[in-house]
DNA sequence: CTTTTTGCAAATGATTTGCATTAAC
DNA sequence: GTTAATGCAAATCATTTGCAAAAAG
């Protein structure tokens, strides 16, 4: 069953140099369905899927897919790291600070504006992470009201 | 005994709303003369100003300072937090993958661009943090050469 | 067959918590 | 005198590590 294209979830983990096993698979998909996922609800959603996996194959996993740019790593609050399937097209994120909630939004000066920082000390810069704090439309309706 | 002289220091945490402690000035000082500290740097320096102070007192401490505004925190590994005096002024971070190495750079883009998300997602918004991650000059050498 | 991945348990490191003591107001 | 801050130790949480067994290539 050698493809010639990489549609299967199997394809890109060996397109990505990683070595196919059900628990690697089941984390991508799970990654890629769902929005921003911890550790823990990831474990969870693959259990409901393959069965039995370890705590730590997941974190060993998430490590691999996330070292091969399969799926992106944040960590908003420096707690607990967050994941998810969308990479490479320079989207940033909205965390409430008081519920923890996490969403998407496309970098507010167009193409890829805040890649470039103003002074780079010399710094080789491949990425930038934008994080806009503050409170999400339930937690901001509740305090004012 | 009651203080007859204002330090700046003393007379910014009465301002802050905060108890006028050894501890909390060694420790406003302590950070605002530093460039990125963590920690355990800050509680080093600080008994090196004014003896002994716990860890514990220094979190609480660091926790009351960025609570009122005085310091920043920031957690760009995820890990240890590091804290920083300059506040209020927009400012993000060059963050070395390799060493860790941490600089400030202001926004790209003129005053505070990346303050405004492009779809804000009814997030009430009131903090931008940007990294950008990559090497430092250091490392890049040593990584090419 | 060789190398990587999984599983299990224990270890590590950062940060927090409970409670008595002490200092600030 | 009240209230908040400090010290000390133990607890908690996310993540990592070591090593043997199982699976992938």
């Amino acid at each position: 069953m050698t493809a010639s294209r990489p549609s299967t979830t199997a394809e890109e983990l060996r397109g990505a140099g990683l070595r196919v096993t059900a628990a690697r698979a089941a984390l991508l998909d799970t990654v890629r369905q769902g929005g921003h996922l911890d550790v823990e609800t990831v474990a969870d959603e693959v259990r409901r899927r393959i069965g039995h996996v370890s705590l730590q194959a997941v974190y060993e996993g998430l490590n691999a897919l996330s070292a091969a740019g399969l799926v992106r790593r944040i960590t908003p609050a420096g707690s607990a790291a967050l994941y998810e399937g969308r990479v490479g097209d320079n989207h940033h994120h909205l965390v409430c600070r008081s519920c923890g909630a996490v969403a998407d939004v496309d970098c507010a000066v167009g193409e890829a504006p805040c890649l470039t920082a103003s002074d780079g000390h010399g710094f080789e810069v491949d990425e930038a992470e934008v994080v806009y704090w503050g409170l999400c439309p339930g937690c901001s309706t509740s305090r004012s009201a």
